[in-house]
DNA sequence: CCTTGACTTCAACCTTACTTGAGGTCGTAC
DNA sequence: GTACGACCTCAAGTAAGGTTGAAGTCAAGG
């Protein structure tokens, strides 16, 4: 089986793998968790829509946010199954981002302002120092291996 | 031997768990990874010092800035480990902090600017679209049980 | 005396997000 | 006809950051 398609209405698992720069087995992961899904064909070979292509971009983009993938898939779940998500769709989702990244940077920036309080008091200690803030559960952020999050060791694919 | 010692000088893990909110296994694994030390008493119960309070106030800071423990370490390690360390000690550890929030602030403003840009154009794909910066390797989170990081199941301790 | 509470060690387990490896199939190319 | 590359499944391993449980010690109180 030749890597690119004959026909470009489904893709391979390698195929896919090339486009997001996912791993194949990251994305069988996926599949079995819920997150993506494959028709199969007459070798059991997988056959993704061009559509997951976007939700695989939307699953990275969510984990650099800290989301965990049971949260993605909470998140995916919203979109239709039946047929191709829209353009509305995606942007439904990328509102619930912005507004996600509105709070984290506002949480980071009054961080910023207690640090500056602190510097120099002397004050470091959880009885009497407000930088510890644990209310910070929205920053999240996964944890395996790390290369498939940017620091991947071969660059190259 | 009473819970809190009778003479202040030094504390048991359980004085130490009530003052950090962390739970005695958690003191006892830094302990092991080497990020806090203790003394023996000649029952073998640890002795703490007072200034491990400081210690473990900055490791669970720098873990709700996403550090691991390894990196947290070798922030410690740069602390002189024959004296207490001084107040020029800690603000130094913590200008680093304020540089670290700085560029992870940058960083979500940028991220926030894309996505604003992006939202109603239907580009979420990694082949089009800039949404998706896996450079952001900065802002790592740890993992393992996140009841220690502000939602614990039990309130009070 | 013996129970209680706080401590000790050590090994095993947990979760998330995957990777790795073994063993097998399929289709095309030489 | 057989080698090759890409795919398949399934089980086991890995990493971080701890928790949990078993079994034992120690000092004080009743």
């Amino acid at each position: 089986m030749p890597h690119r398609d004959r026909v470009e209405q489904t893709l391979t698992i390698g195929a896919v793998a090339e486009r997001t720069g996912l791993a194949p087995s990251a994305i069988r992961f996926y599949e079995e968790k819920g997150l993506v899904r494959a028709a199969r064909a007459a070798s059991g070979h997988r056959q993704f829509d061009r559509a997951t292509i976007r939700r695989l971009s939307f699953i990275l983009i969510a984990q650099q946010l800290g989301y965990r993938l049971d949260e993605i898939k909470a998140q995916l779940d919203t979109l239709p199954g039946d047929a191709a998500p829209t353009v509305a769709d995606w942007e439904r989702l990328s509102v619930h981002f912005a507004d996600d990244l509105d709070e984290r940077i506002r949480r980071l920036t009054e961080l910023r302002e207690r640090l500056t309080g602190c510097i120099g008091c002397g004050c470091l200690s959880l009885e009497v120092c407000r930088l510890y803030n644990p209310d910070d559960a929205a920053a999240r952020h996964g944890t395996g291996p790390r290369y498939l999050m940017g620091d991947r060791p071969d660059p190259q694919r």
